[in-house]
DNA sequence: CCTCGTCTCTGGAACGTTCTAGTGAAGAGG
DNA sequence: CCTCTTCACTAGAACGTTCCAGAGACGAGG
């Protein structure tokens, strides 16, 4: 058994005591801040490495008023909000900021995961793709400043750090059209953070070019992907498909593929977020890419501002995508080649 | 702009003031601690309702010795740990404790993360795969419970929650043997969590068919699953395939259906996790599950354990794995039809 | 010699809780 | 009538840190 805890872990005044100094001192010391010579400094540090002192942050925080701590509210199971979770991290770290982190888990819901951030007194939260109601987002920001990322919000009580949606599905269809493409589908994503900006970047470029939208119910995950590419092979198939995201981008590819349609030849497919499973050299999926770490450092840049009170010009910062081309996409085939059944065979 | 903090946030005195009683008391309600009528209870919540309190668990945390908090480091990545996460939130409520969650990103590796939590103050640490040398683990163990989860150690100073991951693989192996395979094929994982037990459960349920195992090197995500399958395809393609984890399934399932190699009629693939992925319709891979919330549920309990100092009978607890089996395994094909080129067209 | 600064360093009061040791008051039992 | 218990409540001391207001010591400038 490990050696249970019949010795306190070490404080302030245990350093102290053994460095022959005050606690106060002590924890000038420990955090860096002037008013000690080099010599004390050296014993001080020296004392506290013997005992293995660690600073306890509940203690610290405290009794500063600021508490550095940045709340971070996450989806556990988005691979993407893992991303942006690591740039902001780093973006924190930059700021001299700490990073509390709460899961939204299917057991464990939004407000849930916010409640226990408000209890450990961060400064501000960092909601990513929040499900809360407008209302309840500005409930929040009136007890601290909240930043939402990769969500709009139409409230000027939060702020907002996202990708300009609109403007990455305009890429990926003009994309499309400049191969030749004029039969483009989009599978939407419904109700999710991102999708109208996307399904509405998707009918202004097809607009522009004087073709006509047609817009399929998806979602999020792989089987809304799946459902959507089962209802497009019963009925008519275009030469192209622009996907909410990539997950469900990987479901149209499969169920394409499965059902002996080849990729791109007869259909290409275009997908969102540029996650990690687009970019393996087996899935190789044309995708729209969203600069996460640039998101994640304006999301810590903007909580910062609203805290240190810097006055703030526009509420919503967006930041542009760009367009990742792979091998998903490729010029239409002629219709007559598409209609007979096709052989994909090593020559 | 929010209306920023001129006003501070509530605390148990101005509840105290505005209900006329003492903290101590309001501290007694709130805690539901007994030693208050139910009258003053009410009137006592009313007010801390009216002025929107909420207790700061810094400050809480500080003063009573236990903290009740479970750290909890897990890589972000990990879609598997995102599972384990969700059910550690569940035990963990269960039992009264708060989880702090500390993630393992690119730039921020697993020793940032544990000397985090151990600032925080949390009773003890729940590992999630973690990657750290034994001797480290170790080290951490002298000073607060050490739970590892989904990886084996050998140090008698942490505990261990696992699964019987030799079985699992024995298990795959097994149901592939039953089905006419005499020619099964290991993608391993090489140095992650895991892959020994792994590889050692498919030599010996191979062993004990009187068959030859092969293994060829793999590793834990798509792309090196991509790699194994294409040294497979250069080679002699086995009728079948047992893959270290799902992603890496996921890789060789690609490659070869790219490769015009149908699933499972030429070839079976079996994948580890039974991850969201597999469970996909579009997917639809045979693999095996890790109980992920009785994991997660036991490296709770015994942590929970070793605080109360329970006597422990056993420090390593192993969970029994469960095979899924769907669509990408099935009997072999006879070698003749392999060897002519497939073409998979709907009739 | 006195004053003024500057540089170290210290004592003691916060921070918002919980915990310990009580204080009265009301009722029960003698 | 006096003690004893129980109940509802309170005062004040922790917890481990940071912050504020100084206190000496030491030169420099007058």
């Amino acid at each position: 058994m490990p050696p249970r805890a019949p010795d306190r872990r070490p404080t302030l005044a245990d350093v102290a005591a053994r460095a022959g100094v005050s606690t106060a001192l002590v924890s000038i010391v420990m955090r860096d801040a002037p008013g000690a010579s080099t010599a004390t400094r050296d014993r001080v540090r020296r004392a506290a490495e013997e005992i293995g002192y660690r600073p306890d942050s509940r203690a610290r925080l405290l009794r500063s008023s600021r508490s550095r701590l940045l709340g971070v509210v996450f989806g556990v199971q988005h691979p993407f909000h893992g991303d942006l979770v690591s740039g902001l991290y780093a973006a924190a770290e930059r700021a001299g900021y700490e990073l509390a982190l709460s899961a939204v888990t299917p057991g464990r819901d939004e407000r849930r995961a916010v409640a226990g951030l408000l209890q450990d007194r961060c400064e501000a939260l960092v909601l990513l793709g929040p499900s809360s109601p407008t209302a309840a987002l500005a409930d929040l920001a009136a007890h601290l400043p909240v930043v939402v990322v990769a969500r709009s919000v139409r409230s000027a009580a939060v702020d907002v750090v996202r990708t300009a949606d609109d403007e990455g599905m305009r890429l990926a269809v003009e994309h499309l059209i400049a191969l030749g493409h004029h039969d483009v589908v989009h599978v939407d994503g419904g109700r999710a953070p991102g999708a109208a900006e996307r399904r509405r970047g998707y009918r202004e470029a097809l607009g522009a070019a004087r073709l006509t939208p047609r817009v399929v119910p998806g979602g999020l995950g792989e089987d809304d992907g799946a459902a959507a590419a089962r209802d497009l092979l019963a009925g008519s198939l275009p030469t192209a498909v622009t996907v909410f995201n990539d997950r469900c981008a990987l479901g149209v590819l499969d169920v394409l593929r499965r059902a002996g349609r080849a990729v791109p030849e007869e259909v290409s497919v275009v997908g969102y977020d540029d996650s990690r499973i687009a970019r393996l050299t087996s899935v190789d999926l044309t995708s729209v890419a969203q600069d996460v770490d640039r998101l994640a450092a304006l999301a810590v840049g903007r909580a910062l501002d609203r805290l240190d009170g810097v006055p703030v010009e526009r509420r919503e910062l967006v930041v542009p995508p760009r367009l990742v081309v792979r091998s998903t996409t490729a010029p239409p085939r002629p219709r007559d080649v598409v209609e007979r059944p096709s052989c994909r065979v090593p020559p």
